[in-house]
DNA sequence: GATCAGGTTTGCA
DNA sequence: TGCAAACCTGAT
């Protein structure tokens, strides 16, 4: 076992910060995650977030998986003082890390998830995994990992339209092949500059900027970009004028996307705007 | 039934 | 460039 005593790490609100589809509570009362062929189940306990892993494996894999080395406090600390909501929100969303997830499984995940809410994501991938991952026993226990570019690239379209994928189907077929051909190499993009990395991203059918950069920032940790979905639209259209200063963030925008996003989702924002907007009763 | 959801593409001005 | 409509599915 591990433990975690760290007070930038909260299992509940990575858990719940959108970033990860594969992070799920289980029966003990702890989350249990598949991520990069392995099986991890974590839970708070008196001593900490208690990880049910050797040392070598928190060593070799999870220690990174959770940007641990990284210290957040110093993210936060850099924040603009002036800014009144974006330290309410660093408060707020305390505890949230940028994991180091797989750059395959973060381009299908981001794919599928236009126009859908988190649990028809989570769903879509599961799916995905229970019909065409590879088993992985744990404790007796069956896991299912998330399937391979080659594995999916095999598969006829009306497998993945049976996965609830909809018209994005044709998009993950086509994002198999070209990675499962070789076309495409997720892992030599690691090195890529970022622009080059966005601009490889890009040209991939059904990926705009919004998935792009999801998966830049949740895939190849690129803490700098600032992914702009509708949540975060809304608050930048509510508190910023329509603009958020990223460039005064180039190494952290990303982390701190994920405090908004938190903080824009919770009903601690949604009272704080209704106090002083009366206005949004109506609408 | 209509509408909408953490988005992208296409077509038209 | 900029904007609206269409696209699958599941939920309200």
């Amino acid at each position: 076992m591990i433990y975690i005593n760290n007070s930038d790490f909260d299992l509940r609100k990575i858990a719940e910060s959108g970033q990860c589809f594969r992070m799920r509570s289980n029966a003990k009362g702890g989350y249990t995650l598949v991520a990069h062929g392995r099986v991890l189940n974590l839970r708070n306990t008196a001593e900490g977030c208690e990880l049910d892993c050797s040392n070598a494996d928190f060593e070799a894999l999870w220690r990174d998986y959770f940007d641990l080395d990284r210290d957040y406090a110093a993210i936060r600390s850099g924040v603009d003082p002036e800014d009144a909501f974006l330290n309410l929100a660093c408060d707020y969303g305390r505890g949230i890390r940028i994991l180091r997830q797989d750059p395959w499984e973060m381009l299908v995940s981001f794919i599928i998830s236009q126009r859908k809410n988190i649990p028809a994501i989570q769903r879509c991938v599961e799916t995905l995994c229970v019909r065409y991952g590879e088993p992985v026993e744990r404790a007796g226990e069956l896991f299912l990992t998330f399937p391979s570019a080659k594995r999916l690239s095999g598969l006829d379209e009306t497998c993945l339209l049976g996965c609830a994928l909809g018209y994005r189907a044709k998009y993950v077929s086509a994002a198999a092949r070209l990675v499962a051909s070789g076309e495409l190499d997720l892992q030599k993009a690691v090195a890529l500059p970022d622009e080059a990395l966005l601009s490889s991203l890009l040209a991939l059918p059904g990926v705009g900027e919004k998935v792009a950069n999801c998966v830049m920032l949740f895939g190849y940790h690129r803490l700098g970009r600032f992914p702009q979905d509708v949540w975060i639209n809304r608050v930048i259209d509510a508190e910023y004028g329509g603009t958020f200063p990223a460039e005064r963030y180039p190494d952290t925008a990303g982390a701190l996307q994920q405090y908004i996003f938190y903080y824009a989702r919770s009903a601690a924002y949604a009272a704080e705007k209704k106090r002083f907007d009366p206005e949004t009763m109506e609408e």
